[in-house]
DNA sequence: CTGTATCCTCGTCGATACTG
DNA sequence: CAGTATCGACGAGGATACAG
């Protein structure tokens, strides 16, 4: 899945952050914090993702039981994606690493431009 | 730096994901925690990571100011590397997300096992 | 010891086309 | 509407060699 293995050292953070780490899973799970949604609703939602992509991220997210899939039997059929309990609760988690995210955002900017400033692009 | 910016959506958090999203940061940071530490020793402890990726994920740490680099005046010249405060910092927030890893990784893993189960690799 | 530069491989993802 | 299959382009990262 994904990338290669970094080693066994610390697994479970890993695990997560496997999952996470990739540019939509967050996006996904936020959206759905806010309610459940379907597939082409959370396509248009998140507009810079593909359909492959956003296909891929709740195959992964419902496999690790973070995200439900529920089948409306309309016509057209419809599909609607909602967290679990489990995937409420990452939410939360992520939420608080998106608080420190918010809260030092600022400073890690300013350190970049320092740090960019000093190390002129080196052409 | 990366894949490419998922949208602006949620840009602290991406931030914040983008750099420790990766294989390598996250345990870099672990190790550091513990105390200071040379380039060589880390490569030594993380025995996966390349020479090439240890020294791109500091640099990067190092940018955001999580990551402090200090030269040693020895002969041979040595380098070590600390963890700054903002580190620590979010070395608090991992822990909290690492925690959160561990409680729910059992589960986790029979829900993909259950989800496998369903789906036999599809040969 | 502490890196940087180059090359090359291999996985990832977007685009496109097609199915239920 | 809700996906899956295929393909091609792109870029991250390992190996290696070299530099300060």
């Amino acid at each position: 899945m994904g990338r290669r293995r970094a080693l066994e050292y610390d697994c479970a953070i890993r695990d997560v952050l496997d999952r996470i780490g990739d540019a939509w899973s967050v996006l996904v799970i936020m959206e759905l914090s806010k309610g459940p949604c379907r597939f082409n609703a959370l396509r248009r939602v998140i507009e810079a993702i593909s359909q492959r992509m956003l296909s891929v991220t709740l195959r992964n997210l419902e496999r690790d039981g973070l995200v439900s899939r529920q089948v409306l039997d309309t016509s057209p059929p419809q599909v609607e994606y909602s967290l679990t309990q489990r995937g409420a609760s990452l939410h939360g988690a992520i939420s608080h690493l998106a608080h420190w995210a918010e809260t030092h955002q600022p400073g890690i900017r300013t350190s970049r431009a320092a740090y960019d400033a000093k190390e002129p692009i080196a052409s």
